[in-house]
DNA sequence: ATATATTTTTAGATTAATCTAAAAATATAT
DNA sequence: ATATATTTTTAGATTAATCTAAAAATATAT
């Protein structure tokens, strides 16, 4: 049996460590999941034990294939919850994280299959990631930050970075949504803010935020 | 803050009670929980302490209004789920309990009265249980077990009391369902079992059977 | 290359929830 | 009314998850 807490700490691990590849740090974990680096060495030392992380003493960790299948499956089940949140029970997409942090705990096959099908088997969350599939596939796009793009380029907004309330509060307030069609019409050297143009209304956005707005350039 | 073990034993005292009033006993919490009882003397204490029950050392336990009222949130919530389990994602009814155990202690005030809408507003399980308001009400139908009936009632299948897979997975087998509708023509002295008449077919129920469906005489 | 700073681990303690075995209180039988 | 049985509590231990303070290892700066 796996306790809630080991799997709050794989899934830091597979997020921190680029989805399962690089080495996490304990200090790294220690600060994503608020707590200290003391009680994340005992955790992953029991992980470790248990087959879900490979550790070796002040090298940091990385998940096993055994830990990466239970990461995605967190993941995965996450993502569903914050679709149903928001198309079935009308929540906003700055509101479902938290009660997705709960619910994604929960433990039932057949629950997560029948939602699945019950949501019509969706491919990405409401912030635009995608939603691994039951046998852990993840259907990657190709996507770029909006400072990255260059001056000319004709996007479409398909995912944030980062998905707290505030930024997606920002966003609602700006009119820019998934789907969203916008042109970068200006990029300021002094400080890398960008112009955007939205149907012809022109928008001047900063650095901070390009940074945290995935885009498909077409 | 409250733990999910002490929401559940606030639960088991619950239902133990008769919903409330009864003073439960130390040993009959620990036979509820599959715990011992020297630990249910501890966490009673503790529910105590809080302010969720009322305990003097070897005269059992009641709740208190407070205690009360977060047994009669989780029974609303774990009904809901049920409803919402057997509605939109075709589990049967035997099935819903198992996993509705585990949704039942999510913490989200607008989870539960959006899911609530979702549903249009049940106000009964799928086992015929009554589902509280959001203000805790319990609107109870005036149900009695198929035992008690007698000769010539004309009854309505309402609810079951125990709701064990073994149990409903005979219902089904045997075509009886809330809103199925029969007659008792005959009742056994030697082991008190019954005939009853749905759709002028005729089965006999052994005294366990009737003792676990409620019925409403019409 | 060595001193210094930073990161990580270890040692020992704490809290919540549980257990076993023994003691204490209450209930039951004669 | 007293002995016996049953129930409940207490004492002391264990496990999971956490913490602080100190020690050890690693990284960085000169
Ligand atoms: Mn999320
Ligand atoms: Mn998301
Ligand atoms: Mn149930
Ligand atoms: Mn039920």
């Amino acid at each position: 049996m796996i306790t809630l807490t080991e799997e709050n700490y794989i899934k830091a691990i597979y997020h921190l460590g680029k989805y399962g590849v690089d080495n996490v740090s304990t200090n790294s974990i220690a600060k994503e999941m608020e707590t200290k680096a003391s009680s994340v060495t005992d955790m992953v030392k029991k992980l470790s034990d248990k087959g879900y992380a490979n550790y070796k003493k002040y090298q940091g960790v990385t998940l096993t294939e055994e830990g990466k299948e239970i990461a995605i499956n967190i993941v995965r089940k996450h993502r569903l919850w914050e679709v149903f949140l928001v198309e079935k029970l009308n929540f906003s997409w700055d509101e479902v994280h938290e009660v997705a942090e709960q619910l994604e705990h929960i433990k039932s096959k057949k629950l997560i299959s029948q939602l699945d099908a019950f949501l019509e088997f969706p491919t990405h969350d409401p912030h635009g990631d995608p939603i691994p599939d039951k046998t852990g596939k993840i259907n990657k796009i190709d996507k770029i930050l909006l400072s990255e793009t260059i001056i000319g380029d004709q996007c479409i907004c398909v995912g944030v970075q980062d998905s707290s309330s505030d930024f997606l509060k920002y966003l609602d307030k700006n009119k820019i949504a998934l789907g969203t069609e916008l042109v970068v019409s200006h990029r300021e050297p002094f400080d890398n803010s960008i112009t955007i143009k939205i149907k012809n209304k022109e928008l001047i956005i900063s650095n901070m935020i390009a940074n945290n707005l995935f885009v498909k350039v077409s």
